[in-house]
DNA sequence: GTATGTGAACTCTTTCACAGCC
DNA sequence: GGCTGTGAAAGAGTTCACATAC
C-alpha cells in the first residue's frame, strides 16, 4: 500500500535522493549492511538525522545491526517514485537545451526527454537526438494531447515566465527551470531552479570576507 | 569599512542575490523606490523576511517610504562582493564543460572563466573560447602559480572527488560542482552543487502521490 | 498616514538520549 | 554489546506586531 503520509517536511524529501545515491554506491561495492553512523560519515550528516528522516516513512532498520543496503535503497526508490519512468518535455533547444538533451545522466535514472519545443523556425521540424523539435506555439495543445510529467525550461530569461505559465496551463505540475529569473507558479505546482549564477553570487560573500582580511595574517577581528 | 559581521545565517546570504536580481529588474524599469511589501510580492516572500534579512547588514530603508532601488542594489552588490571581478577555473572541458564555457550568463555578472583543464590529450593544448586547455595533471602547480577564486568541476563523477581534493590542495576555497556525486570538502571550503537529477528525484515524490491518487477522485487513504 | 527595523512569539529542524530490540 | 526508532530538548529560522521615523 505505502499510504500517502500526511505532512513530511520538504527538506526531508530533498535529502532522500542523496541517501539513495550513497546507498546505490554502497550496493555497487557489494556492501550488504550499513549503519546510520557510517552512512552519515559518508554524507557529512548526523546519524540521528538519517534515522529521523527515515522514520517518517517506516522502520527499515534492524536494531544492533543497521540497514540492509539493497532493501533500504529499494524502499527509498519506491517512496520517491524512482521505480518508474518519467516523461519530460524540454522547452528551448538552444545551446543550453542541446546540452541538456545531450546529457547522459537523465535516462539511466528513468528521466526521458520525450518532447522538445523551440520558437526558432530554423530549428522547428529538425531532429535532435531522436526528437523532432516542435513549435513552442503549439506547446499547450501538444501537451494536452499527449501529456508529460515534468517540464524543463531552457529558454532565455525574457521568455521563461511566459513558458512556465503555458506549461502550468497545459497541466504540467512539476517544472525544472534553468532560466535565471525570479519566477512564480501557482500553489500546487512544484518548481525547482537550476541557477549557477545565484550559487556563485552567494559564494562570493564568503570569498570577499576572506580576501578583505587576507593581508593581515590572523587575529584582526575584535576578540578571540 | 563594512566590517565582517559575526554570524549571519547561510539562508539569509543565499537570498540576497535573489533580492539583488529583482532590484536590478526594477531599476531597469525606472523604479526609484520599492517597499518590502512590493518586493515580497514580486518574489513570493514575506515583507517581514526581507526587512529582517536586510537588517543583518544595516538600515537601508526610509520609514514611510521604502527602499531606494538603486541604493539598496548597490549595497547588496557590495555586501555580496559583486562589485568586483572573480576569476574561475574550469576543470573538465567535455560536453558539459564546453556548454559552461559557452554560457553567456557568467561574464555580465563579473564571473570570468580564465583557465580550463582536461585530461584528454586530444583536448589539451587546443584553444576553446580564448582559452588554451591545460593538462589537469598540472592543475595544482598551475593554480599555485596563478590562483583563481573559484573552481568549477565538470568532470565525470568517478573523477570529481579527486579533482575537488586537488582544487582544495591548490588553495581554492569555493567550488561549484556539476558532477553528480556526494562530495565532501574540509571545513572552511565552500562547495555548491548543481545537480538537476537530484532536483528531479525530489519532484517525483510529489508527482507520484498525485498520480497514485489521480484515478480515485478523492478520499481513499485509510483514515481521516 | 505609511513603511521600516526589531524584540518577542512562534514554528520548523536538528540533535539528544535512551528504551527497546537484535 | 550495538544500533534503531523516537519522544523530548535545543537550536534555527520565520513571522508578528508595534515603537519609531519620515
Amino acid at each position: 500500500m505505502t499510504v500517502n503520509p500526511p505532512d513530511i517536511p520538504g527538506v526531508v524529501i530533498s535529502r532522500l535522493p542523496v541517501y539513495a545515491r550513497a546507498l546505490a554506491l554502497l550496493r555497487a561495492e557489494g556492501r550488504e549492511v550499513v549503519s546510520s553512523q557510517e552512512l552519515g560519515q559518508e554524507l557529512g550528516v548526523t546519524p540521528a538525522q538519517i534515522r529521523k528522516d527515515l522514520s517518517y516513512f517506516g522502520r527499515f532498520g534492524k536494531q544492533g545491526r543497521g540497514y540492509n543496503v539493497g532493501l533500504l535503497l529499494d524502499q527509498l526508490r519506491t517512496i520517491l517514485g524512482l521505480d518508474r519512468e518519467w516523461r519530460l518535455a524540454l522547452v528551448g533547444v538552444g545551446r543550453l537545451g542541446q546540452a541538456i538533451l545531450g546529457y547522459g545522466g537523465f535516462s539511466p535514472q528513468g528521466f526521458k526527454v520525450v518532447r522538445a519545443f523551440d520558437s526558432d523556425p530554423a530549428r522547428i521540424g529538425t531532429a535532435i537526438d531522436h526528437l523532432i523539435v516542435e513549435d513552442v506555439a503549439d506547446l499547450e495543445e501538444s501537451l494536452r494531447n499527449d501529456p508529460v510529467d515534468i517540464g524543463i525550461v531552457a529558454v532565455p530569461g525574457d521568455y521563461a515566465q511566459e513558458v512556465i505559465d503555458t506549461l502550468v496551463a497545459s497541466g504540467v505540475q512539476s517544472i525544472l527551470n534553468y532560466a535565471p529569473i525570479v519566477s512564480r507558479v501557482p500553489a500546487g505546482v512544484h518548481l525547482k531552479q537550476i541557477d549557477p549564477v545565484l550559487e556563485l553570487q552567494s559564494m562570493t560573500y564568503h570569498l570577499k570576507r576572506l580576501q578583505d582580511q587576507g593581508g593581515q595574517d590572523a587575529l584582526s577581528s575584535g576578540k578571540a
